[in-house]
DNA sequence: AATCACCTTACGAACGGTCGTTAGTCCGTT
DNA sequence: AACGGACTAACGACCGTTCGTAAGGTGATT
């Protein structure tokens, strides 16, 4: 299946160095294979393109909907320090999400509408995967009266943040900012349980 | 001034397209000359592109300070929420705000020492800044007991999500972000001054 | 078993374009 | 006379893409 070897080899090289900066040469090459053959399989770059995204989209669904499968049988707490643990230890490694990000953020213009089509799909399944987290936390009063929809907007912020720190600190520097940042939220929205000084 | 005219351009198309993305007969058109004319006033791509780097990072640290420097006769919160609201202001009109998060973000990787020197600069700034203020605050029993530094990382992630937002939520969805995360950022950091139910 | 047609996958060669860059020149200002 | 800034022309390199073709596998027909 050499299709999926090139889909593979694309995605890595357009998370690294943009689709401009990318080139069919590039990537057939770190396939082992002429740039030519690529369109035995792929109708031409924008094709290629568009075939890593949803690739990336789809499998993004579906990590998200992996890590909250176990959602129920831990706490309100361990379900956000999985998130952002999450993101974390996939960044390096996974090259997918490194794609998904940079794309996300720098579309190729000329497929903006395409691109943006992918990523509105995936905000609106986030947030709705993540609402009824905070909804059961607030019903359990174990939160702070607010609106649901406030907190998961300010809480998927701040797994943007730790993404954002990923790109341009690395991992050990998210993982300095992620700590006091869930700590500090955890603050604001849970109701004081332990006395403050 | 040609060569002014020249890094204003550059600046807004290369915060546009990215570096790839842009080249130099696109600058050229906008400015209204050719693309060979170019080299009277640079040695060539890369060296515009550092010479509007480094305007970038002096002009973002001129602003930084310009910013905190009526910090003394406003309260700590009225300074962060400055903080954040000029952030969202500055990002629609501000070119040299969106060249310079795009390159810290995603440099030309060939170019990618000379980029980081500027970032890590601008952090270093940043955060030597921003830090009195919190130990201030921290002095005048405004904010529960933490480290100051800590403090300062987390808020600056705040900053980073709604500059993320910024970029592919726009300026409407940046707002409604930043409400509620600044809302909930006060409460995890400050001592509880009136009941919550 | 051998032949045939067919399909997939890869390739060399080459296309028109655009890229960044260089050389040489012309013109206005100092 | 000297110089800075713009120009025309052209360079080699690389871009994405197309074409024709050759190798290999599959399956049906002889």
């Amino acid at each position: 299946m050499s299709a999926n070897k090139i889909k593979i080899a694309a995605m890595s090289l357009f998370a690294n160095y943009g689709y401009e900066g990318t080139s069919l040469a590039h990537i057939a090459s770190k396939v082992g294979i002429k740039k030519q053959s690529i369109y035995s399989h792929f109708d031409g770059k924008d094709d290629l393109f568009i075939q890593v995204l949803n690739d990336a989209l789809q499998q993004e669904l579906s990590h998200l909907h992996d890590v909250l499968m176990k959602e129920d049988t831990q706490s309100f707490n361990e379900t956000l320090h999985l998130l952002i643990q999450d993101i974390i230890d996939r960044f390096s490694n996974d090259k997918n999400m490194k794609f998904w990000l940079r794309m996300s953020f720098y579309p190729p213009m000329h497929l903006l509408e395409e691109v943006n089509k992918a990523v509105y799909f995936y905000e609106d399944e986030q947030l709705s995967l993540l609402e009824p987290i905070f909804r059961k936390a607030i019903h359990e009063n174990k939160l702070k009266k607010r609106e649901p929809e406030q907190l998961v907007i300010a809480f998927i912020a701040l797994m943007n943040a730790i993404m954002m720190e990923l790109v341009y600190g690395g991992e050990k520097r998210a993982q300095q900012v992620a700590t006091p940042s869930m700590e500090i939220f955890l603050d604001g929205i849970s109701i004081a349980s332990k006395g403050e000084e």
